[in-house]
DNA sequence: ATTGGCACTCACCTACCCAGAGTGCTAATT
DNA sequence: AATTAGCACTCTGGGTAGGTGAGTGCCAAT
């Protein structure tokens, strides 16, 4: 669909944002008569409908019934984020609860939570948090223990505070004593590292090391490459405040929440959205049915992704109904995406 | 309120259950009509009449308005399940789903989330399994990390691979060769023993040798003390199913929805009444407003504690509107706590 | 003690009308 | 040529009225 220059005038771009932006005050379709009054254009309810009618053959406005007023489009929603809409400024009060909500003395393991908790919170809407992408932080320390049946509980911590652990098998039996041996020697040679690098380490070591070294250094590497080669990194994240959206109109519909909640809880579908805006800087915002989900239809999203030294290994957003006020959440989610990088930067990345 | 046995006699009782049953089954309020050849009694409508008008001055049915049937009132319900109710035995293909899905073989880590899944899914409403005891548990291995600010971080595991974690606060500052070491001592001391006994021992040792044992040991003791000491044990609980109870016509109500959703999120109420359920062996259920609770006014709640090892660790229930199957419900939840204790009970408690 | 009969109540459904909001189109105006 | 006033039309939502059916409570008969 492409827009004609003819068709869409600054005049029909003026009375779209007013549209827009009276629809998501308060949520009723607008029609001519309040749009005349609305726009400082002086123009009677006749005209308007005219440019109205345009607007609609644009894909851009539909109404609902006959008789009743103008609602945005998709495309119309599109249009209106992507360049009418005037955002505003972040309250100073908002700013202060962020920053004061996010600040370091808060437990890492507790930081993405509390994000999760702040959005909902402040914009009334649900908040989803990424836990940070894993790839991208430091090996502290690991640890082996023996499990029956060839299984050993690998236990490694990052950063300051954060554990994890995975169990892995093994063809070779190894006593506690092997084990703890080489766990002496990996964190000799990795801590502090990022894993990524380690990872990069342990393939080249391996190949290059494979006569030279004794057969316990082996061994040791070769238990750290189960530990680390794939698939631990379960992607997750921490929603809140998803009741605040049955309080929503648009989202009644029992069917839809039932939909909605459904995506929520098996994850799935929320994490490969957030995931595509793992990819670009800044906002992203998917509209409606943009997302592609079903159960996402009467929703939007607003993302940004947060990154720690300039790296992304984040994303976090606001999920809630089409009709929302985007020139508010639009810097709120940009500003939070900052503050809770900015909170994740490790001070002492080694001790 | 006590109930006369002239007014309360078998065929009261019996009117009863049919009623009790007939709405359970079909969910509308049962008139005397539908009683009348319902219930294996051959009695006119009108004798029901007067036998339901005096159940419901005994405050056990009550009907919605004039002209329609009765439905039982949470004091109804309660008679019905606590006398009248004849269980029906465990579907065969349950019981087997219910095996298959909690055998040994699969990762204790996950046990309780596939529990908690399992029940929502086989009965249709929403599934709640409290994550065990820890008083129950093994130590098997205890290790610290120094972090910045006289801060330890603490890791354990405990029976066959679940690793724990906390950080403390200490005055002095431990080096992390010290640290080792008093890991080492307390492993040695304490590894295999339930955390209960060591908790106790900590108490003992930590008196008696005041003066006699040296300064590392006695380190060590009080490191150990602040792990232990309190807290850690977060309660918590895996719920699933959740949007099954969206389906329910008594549930629609988007205010009921929100309430009972917040009250999951927040998790301090749900966990409360499952609480209760903790001290109790067996099957135990919560009708309507018996809870207290007013999120769960709609709904009832099936409870069993289950044990490993003659000891009660955890709850599992069945969380769905009060018109719910008991007679199918109650031997479900029962048989699966057998199950899942069953399934949780270490086979080689020390290796 | 049980039952048939009967008047009564109430929710629910349908049909209907009416007011109000908003539209599209046409003809008049600028 | 663009704008506007005017008008007929459409559709929603609320309100009223009437009818039906399910179910009740009570009374008198069995």
């Amino acid at each position: 669909m492409s827009l004609n220059n003819q068709d869409l005038n600054e005049r029909s771009l003026l009375l779209l944002k007013t549209l827009v932006e009276r629809y998501i005050q308060d949520g009723q379709p607008v029609g001519s008569r309040v749009l005349s009054k609305d726009s400082e254009l002086n123009l009677s309810p006749a005209t308007i409908r005219n440019v109205m009618a345009d607007l609609e053959d644009l894909g851009l406005i539909h109404s609902p019934h006959t008789s009743a007023g103008r609602i945005p489009t998709v495309s119309g929603y599109r249009l209106f984020v992507d360049s009418l809409l005037t955002v505003k400024p972040l309250d100073a009060k908002d700013l202060a609860h962020i920053s004061q909500g996010l600040s370091e003395n808060i437990d890492p393991n507790n930081m993405i939570g509390a994000a999760s908790r702040l959005i909902s919170e402040l914009t009334n809407m649900a908040g989803v948090v990424t836990l940070p992408k894993r790839e991208l932080v430091y090996l502290r320390h690991i640890e082996f223990l023996p499990l029956s049946n060839n299984r050993i509980l690998v236990i490694f911590v990052t950063n300051e505070q954060e554990v994890h652990n995975k169990v892995i098998h093994t063809d070779k039996i190894f006593t506690a004593a092997e084990l703890q041996q080489a766990a002496n020697y990996l964190n000799s040679l990795y801590s502090g590292h990022s894993l990524a690098s380690v990872k990069a380490a342990l393939l080249k070591d391996l190949k290059h090391d494979q006569e030279r070294t004794n057969q316990a250094m082996l061994d040791a590497l070769k238990i750290a490459k189960l530990t680390f080669e794939s698939g631990h990194q379960k992607d997750d994240y921490v929603l809140s405040g998803e009741t605040n959206l049955m309080g929503f109109s648009e989202l009644a519909d029992r069917d839809h929440l039932k939909n909605l909640f459904n995506a929520f809880s098996q994850k799935r579908d929320v994490i490969h959205l957030l995931d595509q805006s793992m990819k670009a800087d800044g906002v992203q915002i998917f509209i409606g049915k943009e997302s592609g989900y079903q159960a996402f239809d009467q929703c939007s999203l607003v993302t940004s992704s947060y990154s720690v030294n300039d790296e992304i290994v984040g994303v976090l957003g606001v999920i809630g109904p089409t009709r929302m006020a985007y020139e508010k959440i639009i810097p709120f989610v940009d500003v939070t995406a900052k503050i809770l990088g900015a909170a994740l930067n490790p001070k002492t990345t080694t001790p």
